[in-house]
Order: C-alpha cells, then sequence, then structure tokens
DNA sequence: CCCATTTCGTTTTTT
DNA sequence: ACGAAATGGG
C-alpha cells in the first residue's frame, strides 16, 4: 500500500493550514464577516441557520421545494469563503451527476472564483475515485470494470444454468435482486455463509449462485454497482490508515437526498466522519502526510463535520434498499447533532401544495409539516379522465400546446408516469402532434446492442481480464467463431491457469481448424495493438499524467475499422442494421467530445463516466423539448407544467407494490415527489381502460386522487363523468353500490376507510359524481350481449353495425362499422353504447 | 455454424 | 404487442 500526498491538495497546503485552522474556531470576524452577510443575503431565518450552523452534525429536513440547493451550496461558499476550509476539504454527495454539476458551478458563482479540488459528485463516482487510486490495496486493477444489471443478469443466467438452479425456481432476475439486497446490507459472501441454513436446499443453492457470481466478477477484475459502496466500505475497515487519508482530506460533507439512502451508504458516511485515531496520525506523519495542526487535545484528527439534508416524505428508493430510518434516527446517530426545518415552499403555487399537504397527511407514522408559499393560490389543478391511454395523451398533448401558444416554453413542461411502458401512447400522440420531446431514461443509447458491443471492445482493451467483455465481441461481428469454440477456449485457459485473453492469444495450439484459429489470433492482435496505443510517453508515466497515450476516439476508431463492427453493419441486408451503424458512428463522436471536454482523460476516465450516467444526467436545459420521465426520475426536478399521468389503481399504487408491506405508502410518496414538482400549473390524469400485454383491460381511479380536496382540482371530464355520461345512466351504476367486491370489480382497491372518508368530506353536488368511482365500477353495461348484425348507438359515433365480437368475458370487442365514424374497436363492458 | 420460425415473458421504480 | 430467446432445418 502506498501513502501519498493527495494530488488533489491545493499546492500550499502543506504552509497554510494551521493559519486556516486558527481561523475555524472563531467563527464570524473581519473578512469572514462580511463574507457570511453577502452570503446570506435573501435567505429566510431558518435558511440562514443552516447555512451559518457550525457543528459536528446538522440535519436539514428540506420540504419540497424549500431551497435545499441554494442552503447547501451557500452553507459550502461560506466554508470556503470565510476561510474555515480549502475547497479539497469540501466532499458533497448528491444524486446525480448533472445535480453535482450544476452545485459545483453554483458553488463556484457565488465564490466568483474556481473552487478546484472540490469532491462533488454522487456516491458511486465518489467510490469509483476511491477504489480505482486504492484498487491494489484489495487486489483489483485499477482498471476494473465496471457491471451494470445486463451484465450481472448475463452471469446469473450462465450460472443458474451450469447448476441447474432454475429447478429450484432461481430466475436471474431474482438471484440479482438477493445478491443486491445483501450487498446493501453490507454482507457479503463470507458472512452470509456462516448464517445460511445449510437444511435449506434452496438457500444452500443461493449461496452457491453466490459464491460463483463473486468469483467471476473479482476473476474478471469487476465490480457491480453495489460492490462500488460496500468495497469502499471494507475497504476503509481493512485498512485504517488508507480511510486516514480521506477521514483527514475531507473536513465537512455533505448529503443530499439523505432519505434515499441505503445501509452500505450510511456506513460509507460513518467511514469517513470517524476521527483518525492518534496511532494512525502518527503513522500518517511518518510517511509524510501532513497532520500537524490538524490534531485535538487527545492528539486525533477529528471527525469531520457532518451536513445531511433530506426528506422522509420524498423517500422512493425503498426498494433498492434506501432505508428511510437513517435519517429518522440520525438525531440518535449522531448525538448534539442540530436540526433545521425548511418549510417555506418558493416553487409552487398554494393550490398545488395545498394538494400535496393533503396527500402526504394520509401517510401514517410521520412527522406533520406543511409546505407554505407566501405567493398566492395560483390556478386551479386540472383533471381529465380519458377512455383509453390514447385518449389520455390526447389531452395532455392539447393541453401542452395551449400552454405553448401562451408562452410557455416546451422545456418548462414535463409528462411524469409510473412505469416506462407508458411512453408508448404518450409518444405516439406526440409524433402525430409534431410536439417536440423526449423521453429521459427509458432504453437508453449505452444500452442499444451494438453500442454494448462496442464499448465492450473498448472495455476488453481496458481490462484484459474482463471474460464477459471478451466472449461478447468474439463473434461480434460474426467471425465463425461458434459456442463450441467458445467453450473450448474457456476451458483450455481453465485448465492452463490462463485468462480467457492469454488463452486467446495462444489459440494457434489449441487444434482449431485454421479459420476459427485465424480469426481468434486477428482479434487478439487488434486489441493488443489497441491496448499499445494506450500507453503514456515515458514522460507521462514518470509524471503519472496519460501524456503520449492515444485519445480515446482515436483508440475506438481503430477498433470499429480493424474489427469489422461498422462494416458488417452497413453490409448487411437487415434494414435496421443501417441504423445501429449509425448509433455506432453516434458513440466515435460522442467520444470525440470526450476527448475535446476532458483534455487527458483515459479511456478508463471514460468508460466510468458511461457506466455511471443518471437518467436526469441526460437532460439538456437548452433543448426545446418536453420532457417525458417516470415520477423516480423526476426527483429534484422542477417545471412550470407538470402532468401526471396514468393515475389508476394498479398503476399508482403499482399492482406490485400492493402486497409489499409499506408499498401503499411509498407510492403515496411518489405521488407527493410528483404533485411538488409542478411550479404554476399542475395536471392529473388517467385513462378509464389501459392495454397491458397487448389486452385491453379495465382500470379504476387512483385511490390517491380522492385525497385531494374536491375544490383545487377543476375536472374537465371527472371519472365519474367519463363513466356515467354526465349521469346519463346514474341508477344503473348505483344499483351496483356494495357489489363491487364480486365478479366485476376485478382490481378495485377502494377501501370502507375511503367510502367513508369521501361521503362525509364532499359537496352534495359532486357528490352524485364521484359516487360512480367510489362505487369501485366504472360503466357497466352487464352482459350485454352483441353479435355480428347489430345495430347500437354510441354517444360520441352515433350508429352503427356491428361486424364481429372477439375476445372473453369483460374483455369482449365489439368491432363497429359507424355510419358517419368509420370502423371503430370498443370495449363492451364499458362503452358507452346502447343496443338498437 | 447460420438463419428462419416459433415461443415466451414482459412491465415497477434505478445508481 | 413486441422483442428476445429457444428451436429446428439447411
Amino acid at each position: 500500500m502506498t501513502l501519498i500526498l493527495d494530488p488533489d491538495d491545493p499546492t500550499g497546503w502543506r504552509e497554510a493550514p494551521v493559519s486556516a485552522t486558527d481561523e475555524r474556531s472563531g467563527a464570524a470576524h473581519g473578512a469572514g464577516h462580511a463574507a457570511s452577510d453577502r452570503l446570506t443575503a435573501g435567505l429566510n431565518p431558518q435558511q440562514r441557520e443552516a447555512v451559518e450552523y457550525r457543528g459536528p452534525a446538522l440535519l436539514i429536513v428540506a420540504g419540497a421545494g424549500s431551497g435545499k440547493t441554494r442552503v447547501l451550496t451557500h452553507r459550502i461558499a461560506s466554508l470556503i469563503d470565510g476561510r474555515e476550509a480549502w475547497p479539497s476539504q469540501i466532499l458533497a454527495i448528491t444524486f446525480t451527476n448533472k445535480a453535482a454539476a450544476e452545485m459545483r458551478e453554483r458553488v463556484e458563482a457565488l465564490l466568483g472564483e474556481a473552487a478546484g479540488g472540490m469532491w462533488i459528485s454522487t456516491f458511486h463516482s465518489a467510490c469509483v475515485r476511491i477504489l480505482r487510486r486504492e484498487a491494489e490495496a484489495i487486489g483489483l486493477s485499477s482498471t476494473f470494470t465496471i457491471y451494470d444489471s445486463a451484465d450481472q443478469r448475463t452471469i446469473l443466467k450462465r450460472i443458474i444454468k451450469e447448476l441447474d438452479a432454475d429447478t429450484l425456481g432461481f430466475t436471474p432476475a431474482s438471484a440479482q435482486a438477493k445478491i443486491s439486497k445483501l450487498k446493501n446490507e453490507l454482507s457479503d459472501v463470507e458472512t452470509f455463509a456462516r448464517n445460511v441454513n445449510t437444511n435449506d436446499p434452496n438457500e444452500v443453492m443461493f449461496l452457491e449462485i453466490f459464491r460463483q457470481y463473486t468469483r467471476r466478477l473479482r476473476d474478471a477484475s469487476a465490480l457491480d454497482f453495489d460492490d462500488l459502496i460496500s468495497e469502499t466500505v471494507y475497504l476503509f475497515r481493512a485498512f485504517p490508515k488508507v480511510a486516514a487519508l480521506y477521514q483527514r482530506r475531507f473536513r465537512h460533507i455533505l448529503v443530499d437526498e439523505y432519505q434515499d439512502t441505503n445501509h452500505a451508504q450510511y456506513a460509507l458516511i460513518r467511514e469517513l466522519t470517524r476521527p483518525v485515531e492518534p496511532d494512525v496520525v502518527a503513522e500518517l506523519d511518518a510517511h509524510g502526510v501532513l497532520v500537524r495542526g490538524m490534531t485535538d487535545a487527545s492528539g486525533r484528527i477529528p471527525g469531520a463535520s457532518l451536513t445531511v439534508v433530506g426528506d422522509s416524505d420524498q423517500s422512493i428508493y425503498a426498494f433498492r434498499g434506501a432505508d428511510i430510518r437513517n435519517i429518522v434516527e440520525f438525531e440518535r446517530d449522531f448525538p448534539g447533532a442540530k436540526v433545521v426545518l425548511l418549510e417555506q415552499n418558493y416553487r409552487s403555487t398554494q393550490n398545488i401544495l395545498s394538494a400535496a399537504n393533503a396527500v402526504i397527511s394520509n401517510n401514517f407514522d410521520r412527522k406533520d409539516k406543511k409546505l407554505w408559499t407566501a405567493d398566492g393560490d395560483g390556478d386551479k389543478i386540472t383533471g381529465y379522465t380519458g377512455y383509453t391511454a390514447h385518449d389520455e395523451a390526447q389531452f395532455v398533448v392539447d393541453e401542452i400546446e395551449a400552454l405553448h401558444r401562451a408562452g410557455v416554453a416546451y422545456r418548462d413542461m414535463a409528462v411524469f408516469y409510473r412505469t416506462n411502458a407508458q411512453t408508448r401512447a404518450l409518444e405516439e400522440i406526440f409524433v402525430r402532434s409534431a410536439v417536440p420531446y423526449r423521453v429521459v431514461g427509458g432504453t437508453k443509447f449505452y444500452e442499444r446492442a451494438e453500442i454494448k458491443d462496442a464499448m465492450a471492445y473498448l472495455i476488453a482493451v481496458a481490462n484484459p481480464l474482463d471474460e464477459l467483455a471478451l466472449r461478447r465481441i468474439l463473434n461480434t461481428p460474426k467471425r465463425g467463431i461458434g459456442p463450441a469454440t467458445e467453450t473450448s477456449l474457456a476451458s483450455f485457459a481453465e485448465q492452463n491457469d490462463l485468462s480467457f485473453r492469454q488463452a486467446m492469444r495462444a489459440a494457434d495450439g489449441l487444434g482449431l481448424g485454421p479459420k476459427v484459429t485465424k480469426a481468434i489470433t486477428d482479434l487478439a492482435n487488434v486489441l493488443d495493438e489497441a491496448a499499445a496505443m494506450l500507453v503514456p510517453s515515458q514522460k507521462g508515466i514518470d509524471e503519472g499524467t496519460n501524456e503520449g497515450a492515444a485519445k480515446v476516439s482515436d483508440v475506438l476508431a481503430l477498433l470499429l475499422d480493424r474489427s469489422g463492427l461498422v462494416a458488417a453493419l452497413r453490409g448487411s441486408r437487415d434494414p435496421q442494421d443501417e441504423t445501429r451503424a449509425e448509433n455506432v458512428e453516434e458513440l466515435l463522436a460522442q467520444t470525440k467530445d470526450f476527448d475535446r471536454e476532458n483534455p487527458g482523460a483515459t479511456l478508463v476516465d471514460f468508460l466510468t463516466q458511461v457506466s455511471l450516467v443518471a437518467a436526469a444526467d441526460e437532460l439538456d436545459d437548452a433543448s426545446g423539448t418536453v420532457s417525458l420521465m417516470t415520477l423516480h426520475t423526476a426527483k429534484g426536478l422542477e417545471y412550470h407544467a407538470v402532468f401526471l399521468t396514468g393515475l389508476e389503481e394498479g398503476l399508482l399504487p403499482h399492482q406490485m407494490s400492493a402486497s409489499e408491506p409499506g408499498g401503499p405508502a411509498e407510492e403515496r410518496r411518489l405521488f407527493y415527489v410528483g404533485i411538488t414538482r409542478a411550479r404554476k400549473r399542475l395536471f392529473l390524469s388517467l385513462a378509464m381502460s389501459r392495454a397491458q400485454f397487448g389486452e385491453v383491460s379495465v382500470a379504476m381511479p387512483s385511490r390517491y386522487l380522492q385525497e385531494i380536496p374536491d375544490e383545487l382540482v377543476d375536472w374537465k371530464q371527472s371519472p365519474g363523468m367519463a363513466n356515467s355520461r354526465g349521469g346519463s345512466q346514474p341508477r344503473a351504476l348505483n344499483a351496483r353500490r356494495g357489489g363491487y367486491g364480486g365478479a366485476g370489480g376485478g382490481a378495485w382497491g377502494t377501501r370502507d376507510r375511503d367510502l367513508e372518508r369521501f361521503s362525509v368530506t364532499k359537496s352534495a353536488a359532486t357528490k352524485t359524481e364521484w359516487a360512480n368511482r367510489v362505487t369501485g365500477t366504472v360503466r357497466d353495461n352487464g352482459d350485454l350481449t352483441l353479435e355480428a348484425g347489430d345495430r347500437i348507438r354510441h354517444t360520441d359515433f352515433g350508429e352503427g353495425t356491428v361486424r364481429q365480437v372477439t375476445g372473453e368475458g369483460s374483455k369482449r370487442i365489439a368491432h363497429v362499422a359507424f355510419d358517419a365514424a368509420g370502423q371503430k374497436k370498443l370495449l363492451i363492458k364499458i362503452a358507452p353504447i346502447e343496443k338498437l
């Protein structure tokens, strides 16, 4: 292990800190005072306190839109400006890379100068940075690969197949979820093995899967997402001297979105804020690390000061291990912690906030907290119930166009939904209406097969041990290397204790066919050649820089050319391959951008950046497009106008969450997060029927809609209206009241409690309208039977003749030729039709 | 070993 | 409905 002075420490570090630490104790004097005035101007008293408080631990409970980013940036700026800390002593953790970049910009704007050396990044980026630097301590190559979920699944699939574990019900997805959960709880294979119940064949099998998985990642010098955090924790625990370097360096640690940290992240923060004990201080000193002036009376370097910002009402990542207790029990974990509450909202109108307050107050077990604004009520919330998802999408697009005509920029509007699958109908209508839009997240550029192929070439060059990458490119493009050849290469490697890559180089001696052998050695040579381009010049090596190494784009260009990947796509007769070739060219263009924007950066830097992009990082503020994204991706963002779509039972709350403890409460928080993204206009919409798995099914309004006080919402078409057509058939519908638990109800989640609550709080006028929904049924034509030749009347389309009836039971569909409106398909059960 | 056809499962959210 | 993966013939 090597102990070196942190290269990011600013020059002058060795002379300066004594005076810096002297000033640290004398809070606000002289220049520091003037600066603090400047940096707290325009803040409310709570915000000001959050900026100015100094102590070991500070919890800022920040409601949505309460200016927490402002508080964080001002707090960092005031620490630096008041000479209380060097920029390099700051570690700020944000949720996305984009948020990190923004925060850095804002801090530098406040300071009026660049503040190099600050670490502002996500948990994952910070950990990668530490791990690459300290890799050798834990027996890892510093060029380790980061495996994404798809990579994990590929490996697990192979393992499960080899072990025949599918007979015990294991799937790659289930094993992946279980492994991830364990790692988030900092339980590694050996810990798990100790506690395993050897009588349970399922557990024994899982242990074997976990073992193999761990071994393969280690052999490939690869880490998965969860490893990035947990391995850093293990590194710090196993090597106190390494930990001490970072504990000494980071004097102020700030964590945003603390409510969404999991146990491993919590442990990491604990390690980083630990004091450095005197014996370790002495060792650091002996290695030339400056410690003078940093120790307290007991000879320790005190733990870093910790600031966390969060809002337990916005905790929406329990499914990936986020533990709400981290924030709830902060005061217990860090005794003497100061708590500051930010409740004043600077983002939304009072109507939007009232809706948000009303919804979230239904979650029990929370500290009551009410958002308020001094800016007035604003417009009412607009509601709409479509007949289908397309109808709903049309409403969204119509409103967007109206807003745009009224002067709202497209980029200031966003459409949110619960699941990615919901984009389909929305996109169709957006395209048809020629409204510029962008789907944020979803199927990402880097997840496309051809891009993963090209990336695998780069990975294979950067990390020769990565067998997964090598296997991926072995026969891509087609070189006549099939599974049989691949297996013999793998077993040759195994038997001779070689890496897969070394086996490829030695393919001559395998007795394979001459054509196949040449294909393998050619590929190995191309990879070697590319690797040679990446070696820095002697000067670069001496100075520890990347000088003389080829640019990422040049390496990729060579690989694409010599492997024939692009040529194969161009020459293919599959018309889609032309697009794929263009995508690969786009990747090449992106590496050129990367080279330009990051001079001196390495291939590994590029691969890291690509691995760690978050969905929200793709957002481009300058693009004049409407943003479409999931509610999860929307966290932390804000828009002038927000559309919350698909507000239906089964979707929000999602079907899958119903069985999980705390599921419905978390889904409610998700709704709350969505509502509070809106500044001026909020639109709530749903559809009465929704296609799923290609089949149309009846949808019910989300239970959360009822939690919004009636007077806040202006329904252009309420669920009741949409179902009953303005009450044209209220009797028939009311007749079914009480019978919703039976056959007609399906997935309806309305409970008695809601019924009561609803009937007490709603006005008489709207009661009738909403009553239809509360009964748990939409318009129901009962057992109306139609057959080809029948004449019907539809409230929109007029009269027509039934041509055909398809489907079964409640999903029967009538194909109708309307006299005026043409051919339509109608879901018989709910369509506003009558038989003539 | 390659390609075409059939079958299957997929939809919760993500670093 | 759609795309990925399994199957089977060339």
